[in-house]
DNA sequence: CTAATTTCGAACTATTTGGTTTTATAATGC
DNA sequence: GCATTATAAAACCAAATAGTTCGAAATTAG
């Protein structure tokens, strides 16, 4: 059972599936849905025409994977940002952090593929897809902000689902300015006051001695 | 020196120079910067394909043309709903009220050429542009918050920039939710709530009894 | 009315683009 | 080695696109 039938038969392949993939992620995020030709995705996967078209399908059904992959991969680590830390303004802040350090990484585009380009493709599929992504973040911070009820670490009649829209608000704001060429030393900071923004009022265990 | 020399020579334009670029704005709109093709400006904008090269010039000193007009108008309009109101609160909450108001207007596209499409145009040009606009929209909130510091409505220590940035940035998210198809509803509470985020803790006049 | 001037509308050309076909190459199994 | 299977690379084709040209139309100046 360990051996899984190993190679398929004919020629092998000269590129990776899911690295294929990402690289096409890359070429969506730095010019857009609409700004790419399939030429602009067969040198940026390095994968042949009649290949791409064979494995992958055309240009819409390629993104709508890339989309879905990269949602997948920024969503776990999100995750783990928001849930890890121990104190709240920690997940808080590691939360808009990792958007903010994901949108201004050096050696890829900026901003987000979810946040600042899926939005302008006009298709009913990714559309719907966005909108499910939008409310499982959302859903995702408010989990984290009732668990902190549970806590203790803020008060039981603390409004988690306006809390939380704001939080994703923030994060999509700060995003879109990390598109734009906002340095990312700058949003860092923003980051950091907005947590408190979200925070402080509330938090029982710290105060507000910081406003 | 009112008879403005009157008309010029020959044959009179079928079209208004103005409206046609608010056509082309639509256009843009809906379309994304290159999702839209010449064709599209000419059937959007109601202009022959020769006048359209002769009188605006190529797609990209269209797009340019249309989007400092529109940065304009929506300026404008941004100001007037900040900069009327007697309250802060009436203030913040006719600032996002308009963001969603106007981008979820029916008969128009959802969202914001300035926030949504015109980020994902690679130019440098339209990017220093969108620079100095955002940063134009956050001194304006600045200042209607320094104005309430004065009126003795928020304490001095009112902390005028973080909560700019935190506005603009809350309408920012607002605003890319409006272009993914959440409904008008929704974000008008969202906006209400995002309003109460950045006020309630510092007003003095109201208090805080509605967190 | 005629000439000059400007715009309009349709047709035209060259280029780009999406998608396919064709031929060559690299592997496996007998 | 030889047949089989699958991919790769390049050429190919049709449709879409950007930008221009040209004759007809609409206006003003004389």
């Amino acid at each position: 059972m360990i051996q899984n039938t190993a190679r398929p038969r004919g020629r092998p392949r000269s590129f990776d599936e899911t690295g294929a993939l990402e690289k096409a992620t890359q070429v969506f995020w730095s010019k857009g849905y609409d700004g790419v030709t399939i030429d602009d995705l067969v040198a940026g996967m390095g994968v042949g025409r009649p290949s791409l078209y064979a494995i992958f399908g055309d240009k819409r059904a390629i993104f709508l994977r890339a989309l879905k992959a990269y949602a997948e991969r920024k969503g776990a680590a999100a995750t783990k940002a928001l849930l890890a830390p121990q104190t709240l303004r920690d997940s808080i802040v590691g939360f808009l952090r990792y958007a903010v350090e994901s949108a201004t990484e050096k050696g890829s585009a900026r901003g987000c593929l979810v946040v600042c380009v899926a939005p302008l493709v006009n298709d009913a599929e990714v559309q719907r897809f966005l909108q499910s992504a939008v409310a499982g973040g959302t859903a995702l911070v408010e989990r984290r902000f009732r668990d902190a009820i549970s806590a203790g670490d803020v008060p039981p009649d603390f409004p988690v689902a306006a809390r939380a829209i704001q939080v994703t608000d923030l994060a999509r704001g700060l995003t879109m300015r990390a598109r734009i060429g906002t340095p990312r030393k700058t949003l860092l900071k923003d980051a950091e006051e907005a947590a408190d923004l979200v925070l402080l009022p509330h938090l029982k265990t710290i105060g507000k001695q910081k406003l």
